[in-house]
DNA sequence: TATTGTTATACTCTATAACTATA
DNA sequence: TATAGTTATAGAGTATAACAATA
């Protein structure tokens, strides 16, 4: 297995762009381009949501339950391609905050169904209507065609790889 | 200041779409889109590349210093948004790789002077090559139009974040 | 006093391995 | 035996703080 890859970078200190600086051939990467975009896109995801626990991954975990009530821990697994235990940990975060609850299984009682509660509900609806501020806010210089054929470009190169 | 924030995910592991997975918001956003394209760039860079060490940031450095040489490890910190201690180890790390070396400023001799070495230049060299051969196996299905309106989409959104 | 770089330390995230319980 | 989930552990990456040298 291949070592751990860390991603990080120091929240709203990375600039895309400083006057003097040679890029080289980084400026003319997709690779580094798309990286560009993703840093930006994940430091406003923290100003606008304004809880530093939850996590980009967190939210869209929360966002799969609601949309797969039932989903099994080992099904979070593979769609966010976390080890086991780091669905356990996702799950416990939210349970703690008591916004899923788990169901023992009637068929296969060795896994649980994970479902919204309540309040899972109701904090779901505000995190949505925040991050699609936050998605708003990320492409206001960008008309409607040219966000479904940046959506489109992006397929183009996630669904083949 | 903010916690820390990873982005990582099992190499490899993560799939942009599974079936019988309802994505719900998650299809929607932007955002979520350019994370499934950072990962799966993310994911080949390291299978081109073929060294675990030298992770995308690693890389930038390299190709900073050879486009820069001179640069402070001051700048390459506000370059990718790391704290000094990380242009600390960026640096440490490829100087023990025999590619870059630390030369004592001559106006100010608190900072270095850093610069590739005959090797380093060599290396560049030869993962600039692959990494060429990697963005163009991840944008296989775009044309050299569809390529550019995807970096111009990009820079719409992180040049003004 | 402020800045550059280093070292020591602590923290987060997450993979691996070992375990329990079911199948 | 194989799978779902948990717990314990270890490692990578990187921020913060404290320090030395220089400005």
């Amino acid at each position: 297995m291949l070592s751990k890859k860390k991603q990080t970078v120091n929240p709203g200190k990375f600039k895309s762009k400083i006057e003097g600086i040679n890029y080289g051939l980084l400026d003319s990467l997709v690779g580094y381009s798309i990286r560009r975009g993703q840093i930006s896109f994940y430091d406003d995801f923290f100003k606008a949501v304004n809880e530093p626990s939850i996590t980009p991954l967190r939210f869209s975990t929360l966002v799969i339950i609601g949309a797969n009530p039932g989903l099994r821990q080992v099904q979070i697994s593979d769609l966010f391609g976390v080890a086991r235990p780091g669905a356990t940990s996702l799950i416990d975060y939210w349970e703690k905050k008591g916004c899923v609850e788990r169901r023992v299984g009637d068929k296969d009682r060795r896994s649980y169904g994970i479902y919204l509660t309540k309040k899972g509900s109701e904090d779901l609806e505000n995190l949505q209507n925040i991050v699609k501020a936050h998605e708003d806010h990320m492409t206001r210089n960008l008309s409607n065609s040219e966000r479904e054929t940046l959506m489109d470009l992006l397929k183009k190169i996630y669904s083949e790889a």
